[in-house]
DNA sequence: ACGTAAGCGAGACGGTACGTCGCGTCTTACC
DNA sequence: GGTAAGACGCGACGTACCGTCTCGCTTACGT
């Protein structure tokens, strides 16, 4: 922060030029694929400009997903001050569903059949732990439960990103607040419940 | 398969030493970082044999992950003749995690942080899909509910796929019936009911 | 020389385009001014191909000015058989003489304005050191006078490069043999006596 | 001179400044080797500050020997008035070795392995061109003696410059006047006559 | 003496060349 | 026919310098 107010006028240009490159050509063909000359050209600035500001293509894509993450997690602290109650974790995803329809393009290209499968594995761990925190509060109340805490969290971590990926494959169908009680209806109270049914006798 | 026993031993030998090379050093590295040159030296080979055989590193990859799948898919049509009672689900999830199991390393190192997210995303669909088919039928009973069909499969194949890289993540700990008993109430039963809570009323 | 021998016919082919490129390129524009594309372009190779044989552009310059100087040094050898008599000197300053003419392109531009220092301070080593050891025999003679043998060398051996970079800045206007002639003359005579002039009583 | 005259104070000192890190980093690594920010390292000055009073390395280095060089000639022209007898081109001589040891470091370096051939050609060209002003008027003395006259002068104009080579890598060993002494001789009567040989009849 | 033009530091930027790496193709020679 | 050995074209990499260009700050000068 301090560091970027510090920047040139044009060097945070050049910066922004490049993320935004970046981000548009992973869409159109894959980081991978992916060339440094082609990002600079996109970004109107030579090749060597690149490493002025970042150590090499994988640094930028750090920097650029880091944008978004960062935006990502300023939304989640400003909620804490007034009512804690249980409808938490439905804003809390509402959020989340907000800020990627909002990057919908970077999202869908990160996580995708292209996508850097490092970013997915981070934003995994991420969403996991923060499942696992509230997870673990309940599960005081039934201590005796053999199932492991962090199994139940990877479960409804790994849902919760299954979901994301559905939705942006399908051109986001249904509105956030929508998405997140479906979601939360099937991650708390499983598939019988949420469409009706009562668990058949096996 | 018929083009696999008109070749040469030699080959034969040559194929096998490339596809375990490939696998040992993405385990070590990941796959990206891996070059043909690493591979043919672990091979004991010379560089170019291995175009001989495949048509690039990628060529070798798909080859060596077909093997495992392959392997996977043939342990499933098997079932169906006799029985088709509600518990096959679980009867393939528990052959899912013990294939996983036997192939563990391979898993562990396609799905992890340096892993292939193409293969993540082709092992994801074929998860969703085999339970979008199950629940097609299910649904049938209440045409009514708003959720999304394949919203639903996309949740629980995810989080199956969740399931599988905790249970790497964490070297196995439970026993794959165990493992597929757990996930499937998660799935279908939901966090509330898994863990022996009724759902509070907000 | 026998490593040579082992030279793939396809590079013994690349390694002389090269030289003849580097060559001709200086010959047109100054050995600092050339490029590595510069060179290949015009050998007709890729610009990667040099760096399979040569470390970069000095050491090509070395391979092929060695060249030059071992085809010299060959042509000294077979001389002492027979004669040893006091024409030695000129039969040698033949020699050289029809090899710098032979190469005159090449010794032109090494020793010109664009040229190469360290060629040029390396030829004139090597001339004063040849014209060092037969001073030394001679001075056995009149041990008690000052002028220091090796500076005689470094005036006589200057004075020969002065001369071949005369000739060649003159288009070679005399035969070698008549160049030799006149060159001995003002080295061992002085200009005086060569010029037909009694020293002047000052 | 004029336009030095209306320099910043500054200036002159970033000119000085810079002019002083050419030579001394020329001395230690050789003039192509250097680059300019190290020059402005040396100086202490940025390295965009050169542009602002040389057009680049090269304009620095011709001003910078030039200042040596014009030293050097400004020191000809008084000779001339009074007397022209035989012995100016002693005294000529003299005063350029006097020169060389004033600025030995400079001529070592600019004539030596790392030097600037352009260098080392002007200044032999200079030399040359002085003494050949004087052999045409002694060769109107012999007529028709075949020796073509620039010849004698690049024979002669070349060895002095290899005598003061010689000189400055022994350390300059002997005083400019003896120097200047042997070196008329070793031109002018020749090997023979200076080591007081009597020219062997073949 | 003091305001203003200059010198200057800092560093972004477009360029050009470098030497290296990895790829996929090809040739040559061996077994 | 399957390999080894390795030359080659190709394309990208990250680095090094270059010469130019703002952008501010500081410093000597001229009135």
């Amino acid at each position: 922060m301090m560091q970027e107010k510090k920047l040139d006028r044009r060097a945070q240009r050049t910066r922004r030029a490049l993320r935004e490159a970046l981000i548009a050509l992973i869409l159109e063909r894959g980081y991978e694929a992916i060339t440094v000359q082609e990002i600079t050209d996109r970004a109107d600035l030579n090749r060597g400009t690149l490493y002025l500001h970042y150590r090499d293509k994988h640094d930028l894509l750090l920097a650029s997903s880091n944008d978004a993450y960062n935006e990502l997690l300023a939304q989640f602290t400003p909620i804490s001050p007034d009512n804690l109650t249980l409808d938490i974790p439905e804003r809390h995803l509402i959020i989340v569903f907000q800020h990627v329809a909002a990057n919908a393009d970077f999202y869908r290209v990160m996580l995708g059949e292209h996508g850097v499968a490092a970013f997915l594995t981070r934003l995994r761990h991420t969403v996991t732990e923060v499942g696992l925190g509230r997870l673990l509060t309940l599960q005081k109340l039934t201590p005796t439960q053999p199932v492991p805490s962090d199994l139940i969290a990877a479960h409804a971590g790994s849902a919760i990103i299954g979901v994301i990926e559905w939705w942006l494959e399908n051109n986001m169908p249904l509105a956030p607040d929508i998405l997140a009680r479906y979601t939360l209806a099937l991650t708390i109270d499983g598939i019988y419940q949420t469409i009706g049914l009562d668990k058949p006798s096996q």
